[in-house]
DNA sequence: CTGAAAGCGCTAACAA
DNA sequence: TTGTTAGCGCTTTCAG
């Protein structure tokens, strides 16, 4: 390759070989039809010039930018930094990269993305909103590309992926009452279920468990935690324990609550899983390493980013965007040493 | 806005507005010696076609795309993601985007991601690599604005902004001397410097300071770890324990390290921070919450995306490379509770 | 102050 | 099998 002053373009290439434009984007495109010395010789030239061709002109032309935008609330938040690695791993398989856009649990900002749309800079949008409100619905319309991930269901005109916080939770639930504890507690939960978030569905999917399997709800079990981080799910073991409250398991709404249950119990010389059981939700990667390694409910990370990137990819091909449509992906549950059933 | 079928075009404004092509473009960039009538014609064309700029069509003209390329090892590390959601907020302000390209420690691929930049995709790329060799230097070489991240120095033709990892290991141990500690366990050490490594570099710190304090070395107190995870940190206290080693301070090469480090202790009710004093690396959102909250060394996640940020943007409006320079990020200790100095 | 026209680098008809 | 040419939608001289 020569290092030569300016980029080559097509035309240079074109001329080096002594051949049209055309001919060199049909070497480029492996177009069928071509003599093999002229396919050589624009070999050649490429390879002299190191041309690349400019993907900015492509784009203007196939009017495709190979591009498409995940928007979701927080990359800190390990939950969805785990879901942004799966979807730029599985964009890539298809041969699409990926814009990551941090709304910070902004609404304007989600609305943002949206409006960002028009711009035809990405091929299309996988959005993760955690405010926008049921009058933002229009700012969703639009014939672009668009797949909504995440709980907050709300008319939105695309189609949407979502994890079943309620199921997982029953899941998680069931499983405990299995390995016969009766007097499971919720860390996380809440008896409010005027606005629908992971909280309060798993905490229903938690009640649904319980009544199927005839077991009383108690609400001191049902721990409010404000945000959900190890040194709550400490606290609110300590506070339960100090107003005597005994379970004999503990299902944390997410894993770090989990990780401060367990830390905590294990300060206190209560035995998990002897004494309390404990299962978490989300699966992050660190729960396996924790002591003991923690059951968890795998929300279906791998399969919600590749269902979303199917979903978006699909669009992307038929030009248009798909119908809403909602997308249920199951949980699974990750047994491991906190919670066994024997 | 009117919903017409396809998207408006400069042409569709300039008809509607009874001006031509130049004069909406002009009025999109602000132009100033603009009649303040036809200003308004115009304004009023564009908000009733709903038109907005194809930004394919101006990165083609201008060269520019607004984006760049983070190329990093995985988000699943949380080190990383921190560094990511940095790096996008302090592109954000700019009025950049962000494409994340997740290498997963494959050298090809992180060779790709140079590679990619041949095509005029993204503005600039920072990268930060870690299987990338020594001869494949010359996979860096070009044109294009970029800056390497991370502390394996090679000789990379550009501006390499690199975390203190000596110092900050330095200052990590010398801190617990000051806070008494005489008997100073480094969990994820070693003593191999074959390779410039996070591993071996805050190993070099943290002897660095032991021996500026004269305080002598113990290999017994260097506990090499695999994996950097909490499990890890957890087995190599116990097993330090198992052995008769009783030191009065660990220093953990990164939190995760030293989560497992300090609830194994809790485990052992050794007590935290009055017989043992930890210290961790890397100011991940957890170590907060952690009971009691952790020490820590922050390598300055925010400083290195701003810096990095802001070199690479001064590289784009230059419109070429800036020279090789290294730049170095202070690290700074964050006071909490498992390391009193008192 | 405004408009005409020439491309940016490439692809896709269509001709040859 | 290869070449010519017309744009993709926008910015930018350069006239007027």
């Amino acid at each position: 390759m020569v290092t030569g002053s300016r980029k080559a373009t097509l035309h240079d290439v074109a001329k080096r070989a002594h051949v049209s434009v055309a001919s060199v984007s049909n070497y480029l495109n492996d177009y069928p039809y071509m003599k093999p010395a002229t396919r050589e010789r624009i070999r050649k030239a490429v390879e002299e010039l190191g041309y690349v061709a400019n993907s900015q002109a492509r784009n203007l032309r196939s009017g495709r930018t190979g591009l498409i935008s995940l928007s979701l609330p927080d990359l800190n938040q390990i939950y969805f930094a785990e879901l942004a690695e799966e979807t730029i791993k599985q964009a890539r398989e298809r041969g699409y990269r990926v814009i990551i856009e941090s709304t910070g649990n902004d609404r304007r900002r989600e609305i943002d993305s949206a409006r960002a749309m028009a711009s035809n800079m990405t091929d299309g949008l996988i959005l993760s909103p955690t405010q926008l409100r049921a009058e933002d619905v229009h700012e969703l319309e639009g014939d672009y590309p668009l797949v909504i991930l995440g709980e907050r269901i709300f008319n939105a005109p695309a189609p949407h992926v979502v994890m079943s916080n309620e199921m997982g939770a029953a899941m998680a639930t069931a499983h405990l009452l299995r390995a016969g504890c009766r007097t499971i507690a919720v860390v996380g939960g809440t008896l409010d279920e005027s606005v629908p978030s992971s909280r309060s569905m798993r905490t229903k999917g938690y009640l649904g468990a319980l009544a199927e399997h005839g077991v009383a709800m108690d609400p001191s079990l049902i721990r409010e935690c404000g945000e959900w981080t190890s040194a709550e799910g400490a606290k609110a073991v300590r506070e339960m324990f100090a107003q005597g409250v005994r379970p004999d398991g503990i299902f944390a709404l997410n894993d770090l609550l989990a990780f401060g249950v367990i830390s905590q119990l294990r300060e206190m010389r209560v035995r998990v899983p002897e004494s309390v059981r404990v299962i978490g939700f989300d699966d992050i990667d660190e729960a396996k390493y924790t002591i003991p390694p923690m059951t968890t409910v795998d929300p279906g990370r791998t399969r919600i980013a590749a269902l979303a990137v199917d979903s978006i990819l699909a669009q992307v091909e038929a030009g248009k965007r798909a119908p809403r449509e909602r997308i249920d992906v199951d949980c699974r549950l990750v047994y491991r040493d906190s919670s066994p059933e024997v």
